[in-house]
RNA sequence: GGCCCCAUGGUCAAGCGGUUAAGACACCGCCCUUUCACGGCGGUUACAGGGGUUCGAAUCCCCUUGGGGUCACCA
């Protein structure tokens, strides 16, 4: 029975990573028919921010990668779910103290008192001095009644792992194959915290094996940690779980995405208008290909489809054009009625649409989706498409100027202003019947009916489909526009 | 700097000893559309370098170079 896990910590927003480490798991999960859990990884109490838990699993719930176990919202507060709990390690910090006995019992780790002052002192000269920064294990050797008189007296101190001397720890990862490492090149990590909390290295061990775990898939940043893990796997005499290190999501600069260069966090794509389904179809194909070479997938079809073996090794570049790519598939497949409503919110951020257009006249609404839909990269880009509609001021560049020097410009002006007068409503349909009488009884057709009248309706020489734009501007504003015309 | 990981076009990537080295995004053309777009067709661009192994290397090994990650009482 596979069992993964998520395990974020909650100190914000959710990381464009985070949501692949998160999706790849869960697709494992449904994939292999097992359990897909929820873990909250909040020992640093320092960085704890404030509703990102309500936040993480909201973000979840959106993008479709709903665990069975863990935490979930209920109401205003937050219950968790399934056998293995506690499933936020703050809840577990007497499993941890258990657990660490037991390891000093072993003499797998040892209390330590250095003050931080100190640590960094012997940090700072071991840097001097050109080698790596590391505890020169000056508690290791602490007798029994010496830590007991310490402890006695009040002296803070923490928990260390006591990592055998110049040993060779090795490890199976599945993307990777075998990495090794010595004891040499590692930390005497710190397991318990002065505030008695755990450290992840420590946490994530327990509760891993506590919770039947059985493939860790997280992001490469682990890689160097691992063998710390491993050596508690081995000290507790526990059955290791598979490993599976992803390959970093990269900045265009290739170094790891960062909050610094542009969005990084799941909640602003999904603001900006990226749908659920397109950021996740994206997003499983950086670092992770299919057998066949189709790249539009429902998450059903993710999950059919996934395969660990086919993860890659590299970091992957995050291409926003890629993702825009993506995000206009998936809105042009949309029907307008699903679409509309969608993208409320965001024409109600125009200067012209209003809340109660809506009720008001759906058919224009309607009208307005359909003719930018094809335009769309993400829902937002509606707000300037319609703004630049409207723009108040119509600026000629001079291509344009050519275009309105044309011979037949001013018959045409003339009876466009005489046709279109006569209208009660401009739609696409008396539009094109306009277009067929200026056709046919003035003879200017192509591109000498077409691109004039869109420079004089919309000051621009490409644009959406020019009929439907027509109908949206309306009576008035095609009129007063074509009349400025005529008074320059 | 130590340790670890990685290396196919601008980007995502297929390839797992024998291929004209796929495909997608982007870019550039052309076609379609009596406007615009969508769409269709086509094009430019890649195996980091050097040694091996082999009849034969993008594929296996080594070295170099380059990039990244990590070295906390953060995760």
């Amino acid at each position: 029975m596979v069992r993964v896990r998520f395990a974020p910590s909650p100190t914000g927003y959710v990381h464009i990573g985070s949501l692949r480490t998160a999706l790849y798991n869960f697709l494992y999960a449904k994939k292999m028919n097992g359990s897909y859990v929820l873990r909250i990884e909040d020992t640093d109490q320092t960085r704890y921010v404030e509703g990102s838990i309500e936040n993480l699993i909201n973000c979840l719930v959106k993008t479709g990668i709903v665990h069975e176990e863990g935490p979930f919202i209920k109401g205003n507060d937050i219950e968790e779910i399934g056998s293995f709990g506690p499933y936020t390690q703050s809840k577990r910090l007497n499993i941890y103290n258990e657990y660490i006995e037991k390891l000093i019992e072993k003499d797998w780790a040892y209390t330590c008192f250095c003050s931080q002052d100190r640590l960094a002192e012997v940090r700072d000269q071991q840097k001097a001095k050109g080698e790596t920064p590391k505890y020169d294990g000056k508690c290791r050797q602490l007798s029994k009644t010496e830590v007991e008189e310490k402890i006695k007296s009040g002296d803070p101190y923490v928990i260390r792992l006591k990592l055998p001397v110049d040993t060779i720890i090795s490890f199976e990862d599945m993307v990777r194959g075998s990495i090794v490492f010595n004891t040499n090149d590692l930390d005497d990590q710190v397991l318990i915290k002065t505030d008695g909390f755990p450290t992840y290295h420590f946490a994530v061990v327990v509760d891993d094996h506590l919770m039947g775990i059985t493939h860790i898939i997280r992001g490469e940043e682990w890689l160097p940690s691992t063998p710390k893990h491993v050596a508690l796997y081995k000290a507790f005499k526990w059955e290791e779980p598979k490993y599976v290190h992803l390959p970093n999501i990269l900045n265009d600069d290739k170094k790891k995405l960062s909050k610094r260069q542009g969005d990084v966090a799941v909640e602003d794509f999904l603001k900006k208008g990226y749908l659920p389904e397109a950021l996740i179809n994206y997003i499983a194909l950086l670092g992770w290909s299919p057998d066949s070479e189709e790249e539009v997938f429902t998450m059903e079809e993710l999950i059919q489809k996934f395969d660990l073996t086919r993860i890659n090794k590299s970091g992957a570049v995050f291409d926003r054009n890629k993702l825009n790519w993506m995000n206009s598939i998936y809105i042009k497949s949309m029907e307008n009625k699903k679409l509309v409503e969608l993208i409320t919110p965001y024409l109600l951020d125009t200067d012209i649409i209003l809340e109660t257009d809506f009720q008001e006249k759906p058919d224009y609404i309607q009208m307005i989706v359909e003719t930018f839909k094809e335009k769309l990269n993400s829902l937002s880009d509606i707000v300037p498409l319609v703004n630049d509609l409207f723009k108040e001021e119509i600026n000629f560049d001079d291509e344009m100027k050519e275009i309105l020097k044309g011979e037949s410009v001013p018959e045409l002006v003339k009876v466009l202003t005489s046709e279109i007068e006569r209208l009660d409503t401009v739609t696409p349909e008396n539009i094109k019947k306009i277009f067929k009488i200026i056709q046919k009884e003035h003879g200017i057709k192509g591109k000498n009916l077409y691109m004039p009248v869109r420079v004089i309706t919309t000051g621009e020489t490409h644009g959406s489909d020019l009929m439907m734009i027509m109908s949206i501007l309306g009576k008035e504003i095609l009129l007063k526009r074509i009349n400025s015309l005529i008074l320059n």
